[in-house]
RNA sequence: GCGCCUGUAGUUCAGUGGAUAGAACGUCGGCCUCCGGAGCCGAAGGUCGCAGGUUCGAAUCCUGCCAGGCGCGCCA
């Protein structure tokens, strides 16, 4: 079940290294990597160099004391040690051609580890807020955290995808006054548009569909509100003549605002919903699924909030400070400053809400929880995990990856994001521009961490010459090549049928070396949360393939080479097709 | 001002403290009698932002600068 070959040579160090009297608390990490040269093996260790940093011992003697030692293990065709202080592994054709068949009979389950078995993990990501179309830097999220859902689940995670719709406060309260304004606009009113309201146009289409559906609905209540209007106007004539009681002007007032606020609620209700429609549908063409959606609303609802804070409150965590009630980050986080979850107007932060989600989280008993948030949250970290211990659970149980934003341009020319603005490219236009793939492919060949500038004209103009096209070429090829073994009438054995002594060329050796490392690369892309190694791997691995393919023949006479050859390619179709699957690109046997 | 992130080829980016720093795109030059030329081969292109430090060894770790991004609300 477990392929991974850098795990073997460790083992293999292990017990040698104990056998040399070497004990495995002494053992520092094993690091195990691919050297630059041929001539240095196929892997190397620099073992040596951190034993003898340990042990006080010479590199040169401690290396020669385990290759002498390593010789005999057939994994490996060749050991050598090479001062001042590598070993380097030259790994034998019977692993390989092992390896190969392996793959040729496990298929997907050849990446398969069982490291994360039993253990349930959840990874929220997106989760903009329903007030917009998705833009690129949402892309971004989600081609990242689709991936890593994958990746997590190939080493044996039960892994749960989440949206947090945010459904309330003060980005909502906008998006419900500016779809109020252009339908107001629509009715030919006259009105100004709300200063801090969405300009984007995509409201007004929202208001369309809201005046259609509606419609009627709004009117009466709208009546209501004037009928209000019409009782002020008595009461301020009945004012000159009896006095006005402020009581009553207060009634009168709070009619009013409950009649616009129905209006609002209802229009606004109306709005998340197409929006949220819309993000569900720009995510399905991205090719992104969550298996969870949940809004803040209903944590609201469930009176989650109020409930966490008394039990930050009997835990003593937080304090009332200028009417308004405050919790004790710095508690956690020397440095921190004290946060509010409850305003003077008695109103919850989202800060507060977002605990009462956490605690949600925790409670449907996750192992890890994962959030992927975009950099503008960066400073919202300390506090959160802060949040996580309050709640009584290790600091590490919430793993937040921060993605850096994307910088949209065209040619040299910036395109600022602001989704307030309305100045924004939706992602479903990058996605008609560039591909689906191809845009999966850019974002998830670089690490979270970069700040990229994703150039919508070199995108596009790159297209044809996209690496992901290499790739999916290299699948399509081997493909064509199996078609036309069917059409020669060729049966394709089974593996244990078939001499893959054969397969001696220089590119065989790497292409059957580069397929077995490939269990290794998806551990260490589960490992560090990165999925980019992974389409590194997939570039390696096609120039491989398109350079054995330009200099052999698979199908040719000689019947038992063809064979072996048929079986290369398999495996090889086998390991893109897995891991793009793991990307999340499609994987097309024609292009 | 403080915090986090980033600075690597003309451009966009990879690069577990290891050996002579890589790829793609772009540029220049080659390769189709043969399973898909969306391919292959070759060349040019680098003060790894700058300056110190740590050590057998630094693009990688530490410190200080410089430049850019993002934060620093009783916004979300």
């Amino acid at each position: 079940m477990n392929n991974s070959i850098k795990k073997l040579i460790e083992d293999v160090l292990y017990k040698t290294c104990k056998e040399s009297g070497i004990s495995r608390e002494h053992l520092p990490p094993i690091f195990i990597n691919q050297p630059k040269k041929k001539e240095w093996g196929d892997l190397s260790t620099n073992l040596p160099f951190s034993l003898s940093q340990k042990t006080g011992k010479s590199a040169s003697h401690i290396g020669k004391l385990l290759t002498s030692s390593l010789e005999n293990e057939k994994l490996f065709s060749r050991v050598e040690f090479i001062p001042p202080g590598f070993i380097n592994f030259f790994i034998s054709s019977l692993y390989l051609k092992q390896t190969l068949k392996k793959i040729l009979i496990q298929k997907e389950e050849f990446t398969q580890f069982s490291s994360g078995k039993g253990k349930k993990v959840q990874i929220e990501f997106v989760s903009a807020n329903p007030t917009g179309p998705l833009h690129i830097g949402h892309g971004r999220a989600a081609a990242f955290g689709d991936s890593l859902a994958n990746i997590l689940s190939k080493v044996g995670y039960e892994v749960e995808r989440e949206y947090y719709v945010n459904d309330v406060g003060g980005q909502i309260k906008r998006l419900f006054s500016s779809v109020w304004a252009r339908l107001k606009e629509l009715e030919g009113e006259k009105v100004s548009f709300p200063e801090d309201g969405y300009k984007g146009e995509y409201l007004i289409e929202i208001a369309k569909q809201v005046k259609k559906e509606l419609g009627s609905k709004l009117s009466e209540i709208a009546k209501g509100v004037d009928l209000e209007k019409e009782i002020a106007k008595e009461e301020k004539i009945n004012q000159i003549t009896e006095g006005f009681s402020s009581e009553k002007k207060m009634a009168q007032k709070k009619r009013e605002e409950k009649a616009e606020s129905q209006i609002l609620g209802l229009l606004g209700r109306f709005a998340v919903n197409e929006i949220l429609k819309e993000i569900k549908v720009d995510l399905k063409v991205f090719g992104v699924r969550f298996d969870s959606w949940i809004s803040e609303s209903s944590l609201h609802q469930k009176k989650a909030i109020p409930e966490i804070l008394s039990y930050l409150q009997e835990k003593n965590y937080l304090y009332e400070k200028d009417g308004a009630l405050w919790f004790k980050t710095s508690l956690f986080l020397p440095g921190e400053e004290d946060r509010v979850l409850r305003r003077r107007n008695g109103d919850y932060t989202y800060f507060a809400s977002d605990i009462a989600y956490h605690q949600d989280k925790l409670r449907r008993g996750f192992d890890r929880i994962i959030d992927i948030w975009g950099a503008d949250h960066i400073g919202y970290v300390p506090r959160m995990k802060a949040a996580i211990q309050a709640l009584g659970y290790p600091e590490k149980t919430l793993q937040v990856i921060i993605y850096q934003l994307v910088t949209l341009k065209r040619g040299k020319k910036r395109i600022s994001a602001s989704t307030r603005e309305g100045k924004f490219i939706p992602l479903k236009e990058v996605l008609d521009e560039v591909g689906r793939d191809a845009a999966r492919f850019f974002f998830l060949s670089r690490t979270c961490g970069s700040h990229l500038d994703f150039d919508l004209e070199l995108a596009k103009k790159q297209t044809p010459e996209n690496p992901v096209f290499y790739v999916q070429y290299a699948h399509a090829r081997i493909c064509s090549i199996l078609e036309n073994a069917r059409e020669n009438r060729i049966k394709i054995k089974n593996p244990d049928e078939v001499k893959l002594d054969l397969l001696t060329t220089p590119e065989e050796r790497e292409l059957m070396k580069e397929l077995s490392l490939l269990p290794d690369e998806v551990y260490e892309a589960a490992k560090s949360l990165e999925p980019h190694r992974l389409t590194t791997y997939l570039q390696e691995l096609a120039t491989l393939f398109h350079q054995f393919y330009t200099r052999h023949r698979v199908i040719s006479e000689d019947r038992e080479l063809t064979q072996a050859r048929l079986m290369l390619v398999k495996a090889i179709k086998i390991a893109i097709g897995d891991v793009l699957g793991l990307l999340g690109i499609s994987v097309p046997q024609k292009m």
